[in-house]
DNA sequence: TCAATGCTGAAATCAAAAATTCAGAGGGGG
DNA sequence: CCCCCTCTGAATTTTTGATTTCAGCATTGA
């Protein structure tokens, strides 16, 4: 217990803990380890929780004051800074793999999405979330081989806010029957990442020529549908490795569905509270 | 001269600097900024030199105060560890909207992020990718009501670097079909999380039954699936909001397939191109 | 529905740290 | 060699921030 890392003493707390106690928690895991620097007061403040709760979370942890906290924040911090690739060695047990791995891949993951939260205008983002909430005509959905899925998961969520919500499907087979109904300010959403989907740019070829508003959700290397997009949110997805990582148009689309509850949330509380009855 | 870093501010300065300030300048770049962050009276006996002399050096570099000069620090650590490309365009918009909506959003998923790396033992995470990268057997994937798109992810890749791999749908009347050729030892991996789906709990009971080694990823409040599980991905889905953010779950994913490609690279590269090529 | 338990944050208290003061040390110039 | 000026740190004061307390609130279980 005694030379656990902060952070490791959260894991290990986390059931303790309390709900006004886990506000604090995620602050701090939410900008780590600045946020345990600052005064009781301000961390307070920050992450939506009374000083009180901050000292009870502090002390669930087991330092046995905030200063003794506040030290151990700075002791870890030093240490990474001495040893910049062998500090969790201390915590390194018994796989014989790669320990840092899932460390190392989130840390990855977390520049990615920092790095998209400011590649997207708060303007573009707010458009795309008010037009969805106005729920004004239909709402097409798209994506090309691995982001089918993301398009699939949005689709599920906005299908319970909000009527008139469509999968466009790979096959072109069907395409002609699934754009027959599209009209002009129809809503379609594409993602679309690299190795970018060739049926991808005739279907917004298609909705476009239709006068459909197409909102592309797409990597830093722009998929060529940005051609025809009316809105582009791109998201960081560099991986120093084979893949590149979505995880940043998960979130983004996770952030949609959360930002465009909220604006409808009048009409869409009644929706979903119908369809969990039904 | 108001937005410089520290550091610079030292430099600027030093030529205003006496003896024993210069001291204390030596001593907290030579463990920047950890000293910077530790009360004054610690700085002081770290740096040799006494309070005061660390208050007027402080007050030398143009902080009208101890804390206020920390704060700087803690800003600029803040801004270090944010992303590559930054800022610029964080401040830039003019939207009447709720400006920071995916900036806090983002924050908070990054909080999930780091939480969820702290929730899963490393040695867990090897174990999974170990097996998938072994290829010994079937493997299983299945999901919930929204995580089926996650199990779809997975699957969708793991199809390029191993052989084997099968989706279980969820339509209760197939399910016959798609588990009678489980064997023991064959790996399922299970994705669920809060408003638990039922149908999940008999299909990993079939499969435990059959004697499938069982992975389940779930959030923080634990699938009832665990209960057969035979190693548990618990991910923080938290979020202060009508529905609960599964980016993490989805990062885990994206982890998994890096590690997994990474340990089965000399085949599964292989595979990869005959694919790209067939 | 109502008690009981436990969580929560506002306010009061208390401790610690920051700022100030000042006597004396050190060093350069006369 | 001595005086004067500047720098320095111990001691003191003041301010800030940490801790505790407590009344109200929510949540749980009967």
């Amino acid at each position: 217990m005694e030379g656990k890392s902060v952070a490791g003493r959260i894991h290990d707390a986390n059931h303790r803990l309390t709900a006004a106690e886990k506000r604090a928690a995620r602050g701090l895991l939410g900008s780590y380890p600045t946020l345990g620097l600052a005064p009781v007061a301000e961390f307070a403040q920050q992450s939506g929780a009374s000083s009180a709760t901050v000292l009870r979370f502090v002390s669930q942890l087991g330092y046995k004051s905030y200063p003794d906290f506040q030290r151990a924040l700075r002791d870890e911090l030093e240490e990474r800074s001495k040893s910049p690739l062998q500090r969790s060695t201390a915590n390194a047990g018994k796989a014989g793999g790669d320990e840092h791995f899932l460390d190392h891949f989130v840390t990855q993951a977390i520049g990615n999405l920092r790095g998209s939260a400011a590649l997207i205008p708060a303007s573009e983002f707010e458009d795309v979330c008010a037009r969805l909430a106005e729920a004004k005509g239909a709402c097409y959905l798209a994506g090309g081989r691995f982001t089918d899925f993301l398009a699939g998961y949005l689709e599920a969520h906005l299908r319970l806010i909000r009527p008139g919500v469509r999968r466009l499907d790979g096959r072109p087979a069907t395409r002609g029957d699934q754009l027959i109904d599209v009209k002009a300010g129809d809503l379609a959403i594409i993602f679309d990442v690299r190795r970018y989907d060739e049926s991808l740019v005739e279907v917004a070829s298609e909705l476009a020529a239709r006068r459909a508003h197409i909102v592309l959700i797409t990597d830093e290397w722009m998929s060529p549908v940005s051609r025809f997009a009316k809105l582009v949110l791109p998201c960081r997805t560099s991986l120093e490795r084979t893949w590149d990582a979505n995880g940043a148009l998960f979130t983004l689309a996770e952030a949609i569905i959360a930002r465009t509850t909220e604006l409808s949330w009048a009409t869409a509380s009644k929706r979903m509270g119908s369809i969990e009855r039904g």
